[in-house]
DNA sequence: GTTCTAGAAC
DNA sequence: GTTCTAGAAC
């Protein structure tokens, strides 16, 4: 198994309150540290600034591209290859930190209408217990439709498909305003103080659509949206 | 993306 | 009276 550096949670990012710093770190990540988790020719793995789970990063691909809107079939073989890494890094951080007492699972994937410029895939453990963990936007943003697989996007742009075209992003938008609903037991809840509560003492076990057991990672996979 | 805060919800 | 949400500003 391929070995990456230890995961530094205490790390305080510098990027805070510039919504164009992700363009400026794929570009130039070694002006940046202090954030980066790893690099390579390709792609940027960086810690979130404000990570909504115990372990949380984001990797760019060096190249600008804005959004996962942009992608086109072209990016097949550079999303396989950030779907790669990521799978990697949460290999290695599951074997190195998750062990069997948690649940053993990552999320991989994209927001479909992001706030910051420059494509970034979001790499997540699935306790969802942070403090930076606020909102009921936050929640929905991974655990509803908003949040797209990366699977699921390297199939669509196989299939010569687009991601979230102009005239589905009110539909996109909505989904953000959903009633908040546990990831584990679907239990829906009135507020983020009570769900936050249920989501750090809920046992059930997180249920995906899609596993890949022998990795031992499981790629989330969301009902497509009609 | 976050912070701040008015006013809605309780 | 206090908690919580959502919109403007950054």
């Amino acid at each position: 198994m391929q070995t990456f550096p230890p995961y530094e949670s205490s790390v305080k990012p510098v990027q805070r309150g510039d919504l164009n710093v992700l363009r400026a770190i794929a570009s130039n990540p070694s002006s940046f540290p202090e954030i980066v988790y790893f690099a390579d020719d390709q792609v940027v793995t960086i810690y979130d600034a404000f990570p909504k789970s115990r372990f949380h990063l984001l990797l760019l691909p060096r190249q600008y591209i804005p959004e996962v809107s942009w992608l086109a079939p072209c990016h097949v073989g550079l999303l396989q290859h950030m779907i790669k890494v990521g799978t990697e890094i949460a290999t290695f951080l599951t074997q190195q930190y998750l062990k069997s007492k948690e649940e053993q699972t990552f999320m991989l994937g994209f927001h479909a209408i992001p706030s910051l410029d420059q494509l970034h895939m979001h790499i997540i453990s699935t306790d969802f217990v942070s403090p930076f963990l606020k909102t009921r936007k936050h929640w929905n943003s991974f655990h509803t439709d908003f949040f797209l697989p990366a699977s699921y996007v390297l199939e669509e742009l196989k299939a010569g498909r687009r991601l979230v075209p102009a005239k589905d992003r009110e539909k996109y938008v909505n989904l953000l305003k959903r009633p908040l609903l546990c990831h584990r037991c679907k239990e829906s809840f009135q507020n983020m103080k009570a769900l936050k509560q249920h989501v750090s003492e809920c046992r059930q076990l997180f249920v995906a659509k899609q596993a890949d057991a022998s990795q031992g990672i499981i790629d989330k996979y969301f009902i497509k949206l009609n």
